[in-house]
DNA sequence: TATTTATTCGAGTAGTCAATCTAATAATTT
DNA sequence: AAATTATTAGATTGACTACTCGAATAAATA
């Protein structure tokens, strides 16, 4: 007999979830046909769905896609000496990102997307809770270094620092004056306002 | 002969953009046909399309009636003696409006929108605009009054505001830990430190 | 009252949708 | 080589899409 080799099929699945990423991005998930993303992947739609049962499924391994991503680049983060800089640096890496319109459009439309579709938003949800726990230690860590205002409680802080990337996004959509590269030193002056010690 | 009534037909216009946005803050635009918004509004097709050549005219209206419900709110704004505490006040509202779910699945379904129809886009681009122009005059009003760090440049500060505002519904949307009400105090810090002076 | 025309209806149109089915091919194992 | 099964294609399906059409009704003017 014959057997499926993971691998294989994994890069098979990626293609998809590529092609499928490129058309969200351009169409929004209902905008675009299945019939679409079978041309941007070169393959016909029994092929598609031998690898997804659903389009909803396709979607579904975006946003995984999506939380080992960021998890990942957290794990690196928590070494570092000045844990204030690690954090304006990934508020760097979020500005970076925003300033890819692929990238900045399918956050918007994963926000827009978890509000009316109740699985999608739970593994959304999910994602952005992981993403806040992880601001969230930094904050804690850092508060106790002196680098951060005792004051701010953690969480508390995470959430509206959260706040403020997703904005970021926002402004993508709707600002057309606002580049993210030439936005750093604002965003850096908001953050340590918000977050430094008062001398 | 007979005439077209005027507030009649704004009104009936009015029936449908109302049914139009309680389905389209449920399933999106491009998940909602427009047989559930007439059936939501209570008429036929035929009707329906009396009033709007197309759908995409539908989404139109709703952007131009958010444009004139903010610009209305911030022409009572500028008389206020104390402008920081105004400044404060509208954001406050804008929280309001948060709590409100119809309403910020509606912002995100537009501003994912924007991304994606050059139209819609251009429309909520200007709307953007005269927001952040409206911010911004507010900052420089009390800037003068010695109310705002006066090393805010207007223009910057009301675009991170606006990115703020953008990002709480975003909150909304991933955060169901995210209470607006609860959410004041913080938001408040957030500002004060970002704005004022320091002593 | 007669005429004009705005408003309303709902069946109908041409086409698109996500997903399925059948069948052929390619790769791996025995 | 034979058997098995993963992979692929592409035509097909029936439900659904935005929107139109022709006809009927209702209201307002002359």
């Amino acid at each position: 007999m014959r057997k499926v080799d993971p691998e294989k099929h994994a890069a098979r699945r990626q293609v998809i979830v590529d092609a499928a990423i490129a058309c969200f991005a351009r169409k929004g998930f209902h905008g675009t046909s299945t019939a679409e993303i079978c041309a941007e992947a070169g393959m016909s739609p029994g092929n598609l769905f031998h690898y997804f049962p659903t389009k909803h499924a396709i979607i579904t391994a975006i946003v995984e896609e999506e939380r080992q991503e960021t998890a990942e680049f957290f794990r690196e983060l928590h070494e570092s000496p000045d844990l204030f800089a690690a954090l304006l640096g990934f508020m760097d890496v979020v500005l970076g990102l925003a300033a890819d319109p692929v990238y900045s459009s399918l956050a918007l439309e994963i926000a827009a997307e978890a509000m009316r579709d109740e699985h999608i938003g739970e593994l959304v949800a999910a994602n952005d809770a992981e993403l806040r726990a992880a601001l969230s230690a930094l904050i804690k860590a850092a508060s106790g270094r002196g680098q951060i205002d005792a004051a701010i409680d953690p969480e508390a802080g995470a959430r509206w620092i959260a706040a403020i990337i997703d904005g970021i996004f926002g402004r993508i959509a709707v600002d057309p004056g606002f580049k993210p590269d030439q936005e750093r030193p604002m965003m850096h002056l908001l953050l340590t306002r918000f977050l430094c010690p008062k001398p």
